[in-house]
DNA sequence: GTCTATAAGAAGATAGAC
DNA sequence: GTCTATCTTCTTATAGAC
């Protein structure tokens, strides 16, 4: 049950307490008691308390660009993953879209980096950087990437591909923080998407696209 | 020179400090430093730190309450504002939704109490209610009943209106956390609202619309 | 209303036994 | 590696002089 390992949990469980109190929020004491040991045994794990915030922030940006390649968006290869895509339709964009956000949203570890990076980006450069890469840059650059594309295939409308990757992206952004701070608003915040994203479909995608190359 | 009171010097410069470091990570004596007074004296205006807190929520939102008929957004009257852009073009699209980001972005309190409520979201209900409601609620709330009006004009396409209104307002939330996180970026994002706005024109204005009504 | 002095407790961190 | 005991410093807040 506790096989993880004891200094992995100190990390699981002050990433639960930092991503809703904060760094300055939480003591030593609460992270220790979660883990069930006493504040001097942690000690024996990670040196200081922010040696432990600081182990997040490094897990977390290496887990983030390992998975960056698979379900994620990269900017490495839109080609590769818009492959994918090639023979697809709306449903498919629709079908995207949705597991795209639904991925952002229920990865609870992801869920709960995200929101410690929301709350430190102010006052912590590294948490700033993190945050814009990968809530922000990352994804407009791989929508970008792929709306490029389907330009170049005909598939979309031929306009600004990082500005439709903005008017595809920014409203997912926007609903997930909406739930990221009103978890009792999802189902509203995914209707809202997939009413969203057909409507980019409807406005961006050409008629009677199908399933060429 | 501190004729403002201080009294109001205390939530002014606590709000300032709130804003980077979280309710958290700011002491009172940092506040009262900067506030140049000793800490005892700042508790003769405010019986706690929390009651500085919980006075600067109470101000924020009677502000709030207050402008949101003027320039902004309150979803109380858009037909009201709207008149003002009836006889307008997509040039004026562009102008309202350019004004409107950069009041969002340079109203210094405005900014300020922003970035508190995004630290204290996830940790404070009040604080959440205020986000949501404040930058995401209300904006798509407003804009949703602006198109909804345009498009009976027949100056929008006739699509779903709230979507119309996400598709709009997003883009600017988006840019706006990015400014937040990096205001030197702030020249770029200004730039991709605009063709955001730009372009979202393209789309969903009706051809030739003009002076009607 | 502002100050100096100080209380009372919390928080990060260490010593050393087991 | 975990514990009890403890240290030191920081932090909120109060007392009381001016």
């Amino acid at each position: 049950m506790d096989k993880k390992g004891t200094k992995q949990r100190i990390l699981d469980e002050a990433l639960s307490l930092f991503a809703v109190h904060g760094y300055d929020g939480v003591t030593v004491a609460q992270i220790a008691d979660a883990v069930n040991i006493k504040t001097p045994s942690l000690y024996k794990h990670y040196g200081s308390k922010r040696d432990i915030f600081d182990a997040i922030l490094t897990e977390m940006e290496s887990r983030y660009k390992q998975q960056a390649g698979s379900l994620q968006m990269d900017g490495a290869d839109p080609e590769k993953d818009t492959g994918v895509l090639l023979n697809s339709s709306r449903e498919q964009l629709i079908d995207m879209g949705t597991k795209l956000f639904l991925y952002f949203l229920h990865d609870d570890v992801a869920q709960k980096f995200r929101r410690m990076l929301t709350i430190e980006q102010y006052k912590n450069p590294t948490a700033s950087e993190l945050y814009v890469e990968q809530y922000i840059d990352s994804p407009l650059l791989y929508q970008s990437s792929i709306f490029q594309y389907f330009m170049e295939q005909n598939i979309m409308l031929n306009l600004d591909a990082k500005t439709a990757a903005m008017h595809f992206y920014a409203p997912m952004f926007l609903m997930l923080c909406l739930c990221d701070s009103c978890p009792e608003r999802e189902a509203e915040a995914l209707s809202f998407i997939r009413l969203h994203i057909s409507q980019f479909s409807d406005i961006y995608l050409v008629e009677g696209e199908g399933e060429e190359v």
